[in-house]
RNA sequence: UCCGGUGUCGUUCAAUGGCAGGACGGAGGACUUUGAAUCCUCUAAUCGUGGUUCGAAUCCACGCACCGGAACCA
């Protein structure tokens, strides 16, 4: 198994710099599953996620049990998804939790918050709740209940637990704010009665805590650091923080969302796949056609293969639909390492040869590219069997295998030549006489086709399956592909695999790859076929006839960055477009001198405009103090707020008059920006402290000639024509100086000099 | 409609103001006792419009498209 390396996404970006700047010691992350249902290949790229990190930044990753919901959850759950983790070759330790452990603590919690006055006993309905939660654009309207003391809300809520009420009859609500944009935060259920016995806690409890409330405070409870979760929780976040901020807890974990997989032709939900499992449609949760780990096993995918997929998608927050084309990628570049070759004809077709063979048994390499890898002994008599699908009495153009009258090579045989064909009543070709020759090295044969020995050949079982849904992204409605499992009996394959235990994987030559399954034994090993090696003829053929379409065409889905944005709004024309007041405040900066850009932001942003309005009162120029402002403070400002700023209009003025006199560049202007914000400071002390006063041209001419000299091979590429290269020597100029260089300066020095060195020295 | 998020080759992920790059796919070729594998070559993208800047995928503005959000599920 090849080492891993440190993964690149901005997850671990993070985590690096967190690490680097001191604010963590180290990483603990978390595998969170809920256990009602198996995991799926979608689950596997968080595991892979949250411990990858782990093990790159030598950290820990928990596995803790989401277990907050009794009707669902089960302990066959559990026990499958841990199977499933250390099959993909995760360890979590000492670390295995179940948020059931802490519904003591939990509860402790809850008390806190009602003590607090940040949570309260609703007596509402469940149809009265939703009712007062508003919609996404009305605000909701406050509960009747809310404001019920703290002592009444304790005593209720310890009765609520004491069961004492029904199902429903009340709930324990966060008091956040009804009104709020983000609806998660409008008063949010955190505690609801639920008589119901929990699989690990039987009747201890029936209140239970919601997901919400729970998984922050257990992530808080671990010392979680990073709590990563898919993207459809990042409204959660504002809630997440919101309780952890009013509980008492030693550490703060932040979240972190990133996108789930989706994958073309595969289903991803567990309450779907739960569908398919209940109403009979697959044999379970394992079966080799669900993308389940345990599914994916028993078809004979690798965990190798597994976290390799993983890796190669990477991690982002794009929705995105990965092409299962890239996770059988995967898994063939594993498997053909890892399988040994054999050979298995699947609809035999009799083959009689003469002369007999000389040779009675054959030595063949289980990995041909490989020899040291081992040999295996294979039978050859003068009754074999090929696959009916390698003859064909009228073969299309480009045929390489077998045909009346033409020869081919048997794999790690010799050669044969079809001689005459045997036919039923009907027509059928029920067997061929064919010449045999040794090789004798002088003959040149296109094809290669595999055959087995009929006397020796043993008889199997060979399950082949092909993708559950026809569509690209099916939904649970979706019909079953109906070719998706073919069971072919009576296949004959070579007698090397005799004792073959279940799980072991093969390649069967020119079929595909191969894992025999637990239904067999090692006398009548059964075999599934995991996946089928590419298969070019296949597009020779698709391309050479029209009608047979191999591959179906491709359906395009909506284009989501599809590029009909039009309607694109001028600036004079976005102005005229505001409200009376904001127009006239940004006519007014027009007229100051600020850019229509410019006045646009300053109408929107009022804090910003005034800072813009003192600065030209002071006499700075009006276009410069307006770009700057409306464009690169903005930029530079992010969550600080012009409120927070620690310099005024005096300052900006001070820093646009040494742009304006031409003391400083525009790339200084911007990092002296960031300098004032976040140390505060006057413009030129700090251009002072940074020295980066606009360098004199004598410096600048050596520095050119220097970055040149140190790029050589970039310089030839200029001279050969790639001019795009200016660029990346005005860049290395530019980093060199601090941006301190002259840009009018600079760019014709660069010209002169790359050009130079192509005409040396005249005379 | 409100809030949050996302837009880069056909797909997926990079580029953290300085040469738009990798992988998968596709096309072509070499090699071949698996029409496999391997090797080589090619293909092809910054959602739109303005602005700032010597220089923009990246910063600013205005738009557009798509995804998520109104469970006593997670």
């Amino acid at each position: 198994m090849q080492e891993s390396p440190t993964p690149r996404n901005f997850i671990a970006d993070i985590v690096a710099t967190d690490l680097e700047s001191g604010r963590h010691k180290g990483v603990v992350t978390r595998f969170p599953p809920e256990p009602n249902g198996y995991l799926h290949i979608g689950h596997a790229k968080s595991i892979c996620l949250n411990f990858g990190l782990a093990r790159a930044f030598g950290g820990a990753c928990h596995l803790r049990f989401d277990d907050t919901n009794p009707s669902t959850e089960d302990l066959e759950y559990v026990e499958a998804i841990q199977r499933d983790v250390r099959w993909l070759g995760f360890d979590w330790g000492p670390n295995l939790f179940f948020a059931s452990d802490y519904y003591e603590a939990l509860y402790e919690h809850a008390l806190h918050l009602i003590r607090t006055g940040f949570a309260y006993v609703c007596s509402l309905s469940d149809a009265g709740v939703k009712a007062g939660r508003g919609s996404v654009s009305e605000p909701g309207v406050d509960s009747p209940y809310r404001g019920r003391s703290v002592e009444e809300n304790l005593a209720l809520f310890e009765r609520m637990r004491l069961g004492e009420f029904e199902d429903g009859a009340h709930v324990l609500r966060a008091k956040i704010d009804m009104a709020a944009a983000n609806m998660k935060l409008r008063d949010p259920a955190i505690y609801r009665i639920k008589h119901a016995p929990h699989y690990r806690r039987g009747k201890d409890w029936c209140v239970y805590p919601l997901y919400d409330f729970a998984h922050c405070l257990s992530d808080a409870q671990e010392g979680i650091t990073h709590s990563i979760c898919t993207l459809e929780f990042e409204n959660n976040r504002e809630l997440y923080d919101w309780l952890l901020a009013r509980s008492v807890v030693d550490c703060r974990p932040r979240q972190f969302e990133f996108a789930r997989l989706n994958l073309t032709h595969t289903l991803l939900s567990k309450r779907k796949l739960l569908e398919l499992v209940q109403q009979g449609l697959v044999r379970g949760w394992d079966d080799p056609r669900m993308p389940t780990i345990a599914g994916m096993r028993r078809r004979g995918y690798t965990p190798e293969a597994i976290t390799a997929f993983c890796e190669l998608i990477g991690v982002a927050k794009n929705n995105s639909l990965v092409d299962l084309g890239k996770l059988e990628f995967c898994l063939r570049e594993d498997l053909h390492e890892r399988a040994p070759r054999v050979s298995c004809v699947f609809y035999p077709l009799r083959v009689t040869l003469t002369p007999v063979p000389k040779a009675t048994t054959l030595v063949a390499a289980r990995f041909p590219d490989r020899p040291e890898r081992g040999t295996r002994l294979v039978p050859l008599s003068a009754e074999l069997f090929i696959e009916r699908a390698d003859f064909s009495e009228a073969p299309p153009p480009g045929w390489h295998r077998l045909a009346p009258g033409a020869e081919v090579r048997l794999r790690h045989a010799g050669l044969l030549r079809c001689e005459t064909v045997e036919k039923d009543a009907d027509g059928t070709v029920i067997a061929l006489a064919c010449s045999y020759h040794e090789d004798d090295g002088t003959r040149k044969v296109k094809g290669t086709i595999h055959w087995v020995s009929a006397a020796e050949a043993l008889d199997v079982e060979v399950r082949l399956y092909d993708k559950l849904f026809g569509a690209d992204e099916p939904t649970a409605l979706d019909p079953l592909n109906s070719g998706s499992l073919e069971v072919i009996q009576g296949c004959k394959i070579e007698p090397s695999v005799n004792g073959t235990e279940a799980g072991a994987h093969f390649q069967f030559e020119r079929h595909g790859y191969f894992v025999s399954d637990p239904d067999g034994t090692p006398e009548r090993p059964i075999f599934n076929r995991t996946v089928t090696l590419r298969d070019g003829f296949a597009k020779v053929l698709a391309a050479a006839m029209p009608g047979a379409a191999a591959t179906p065409p491709r359906v395009e889905r909506p284009r989501t960055r599809a590029a009909q944005g039009q309607a694109q709004a001028e600036l004079p024309r976005s102005i005229a477009r505001l409200t009376e007041p904001a127009r006239g405040i940004a006519e007014a900066r027009r007229a100051r001198g600020a850019s229509d850009a410019a006045a646009l932001v300053f109408a929107t942003d009022e804090a910003l405009g005034q800072l813009f309005d003192g600065a030209v009162e002071l006499g700075a120029c009006a276009s410069i103090t307006g770009n700057l402002a409306a464009n690169e403070l903005r930029g530079l400002l992010g969550a600080v707020g012009v409120q927070g700023l620690r310099f005024g209009a005096a300052e900006l003025a001070e820093l646009v008059g040494l742009i304006d006199e031409g003391a400083v560049t525009n790339t200084t202007a911007k990092d002296v920006l960031a300098h004032l914000i976040a140390k505060g400071g006057s413009p030129r002390g700090v251009v002072e402290a940074l020295g980066a006063t606009k360098l004199a041209h004598g410096e600048l001419a050596a520095i050119v000639s220097e970055v040149v000299a140190t790029h050589a091979a970039e310089a030839t590429r200029y001279r050969e024509g790639k001019t795009a290269l200016l660029a990346f020597f005005v860049g290395q100029v530019m980093r060199r100086t601090k941006g301190q260089a002259n840009p009018a300066e600079l760019e014709p020095l660069l010209r002169a000099r790359l050009v130079h060195r192509i005409h040396p020295i005249e005379g």
